[in-house]
DNA sequence: CTCAATTAACTATGTCGATAGGTATTTGAG
DNA sequence: CTCAAATACCTATCGACATAGTTAATTGAG
């Protein structure tokens, strides 16, 4: 349901041939919700079966090849605003680094939890800079997804349409933070466990 | 893996039943990676296939039935601290709360994001609540998988057995808290925009 | 002009996980 | 003693997702 909804947004912005949808998805809405390739093309069929895209097939290259062009249809808004309105149904709780943490007693050393820790810090380190550099990127206009969004949209909307990016965008950081102050703390335990067991 | 590893870590603490397994997991190890039944069955017998598990058929009840009755191997212990030397694979982002947020601008009014935010508040506010009642069943020593933890393992561990496991559960309260103070700013932002339109 | 790299548009295959069953056995209430 | 509920132990099915391809057209370097 979510890959539906994100493409539905992506594709609100303006029409998208499957391959621009697949590779603007990367660089836009992908960052919140990733979808390989091989999800895309199948979906997207599917929301046109179901009457939320238009397709149009559209000529490419000189040869008679075609590409297969989507537009969003009102069907397909009506099922964004659904979406809006439906409750989040939350994935139960998976979670890699903590179950690794609560069993870290199964480390040949101590300096494997410890790189672990590292790791975890740097994963999220480079995930609250790339959500920086999408919330620089959404202040500076130059996302094109979302300036192909203003284009579409009414002025006295702008403001609010940034705004919910923004914020989507600052709760990536704050847990990304969370996380690594988790970490840091991880790490002082390890260190005080090591001295008192000196 | 990861179920692999958390139903490991779950028989290293004593010999299951897949029934006992199933059942324990949810109210230990499944707090932090959840698992259906109908996963753990199967993959138990695949841990027997691959030599981490050692099999042994229980009587049960007073007819000839019986049931399987899992111990773990040095093979399975291995395993155990082979996971704790692999740097982990972070799962590809995909959180539906911060791309429904990212596309509020959809919603037939107001009011439904902020209903949105209302039961992502109350989500994470359980959650936080769940992991403090772990750590309080820790702290307690009330945790019948930990009892039998700390029963088969040196005293001298017992300290780092129980601090890795209050930190892991301290990463999920942290995380919680993270993502009620998000929604809260959420809230707010909903309030400012209502207010500049009027 | 030709060939390698790039762009465009997908498909195949397998595993993970969610949902929803099913079938024995035991226990306890009346 | 018998019948319903609870306990124990699984299985089937399907969609989501990951990994790893394939095919065809276009562009640009030499």
């Amino acid at each position: 349901m979510s890959l539906r909804a994100a493409l539905l947004a992506l594709i609100s912005a303006g029409p998208s041939t499957g391959y621009d949808a697949a590779k603007r998805f990367g660089s836009s809405v992908g960052h919140l919700w990733h979808a390989p390739d091989s999800q895309i093309y199948p979906e997207l069929r599917r929301m046109q079966a179901d009457g939320l895209l238009d397709a149009e097939q559209v000529p490419w290259g000189k040869k008679q090849a075609t590409k297969t062009q989507y537009t969003i249809t009102d069907a397909g808004r009506r099922a964004l605003a659904e979406w809006q309105r439906t409750p989040l149904d939350y994935a139960p709780e998976r979670d890699q680094a903590h179950l690794l943490a609560a069993y870290f007693e199964w480390a040949p050393d101590d300096d494997e939890p410890r790189k672990r820790l590292t790791e975890h810090i740097a994963y999220f380190t480079e995930a609250r800079e790339s959500a920086r550099r999408q919330i620089a990127g959404i202040d500076e206009r130059n996302n094109p997804t979302l300036a192909r969004r203003l284009e579409t949209s009414a002025p006295e909307d702008h403001e609010r349409i940034i705004a919910y990016k923004r914020f989507a965008y600052a709760g990536k950081i704050a847990r990304a933070e969370a996380e690594i102050a988790w970490a840091q703390e991880g790490l002082r335990l390890l260190e005080s466990l090591t001295n008192s067991s000196i």
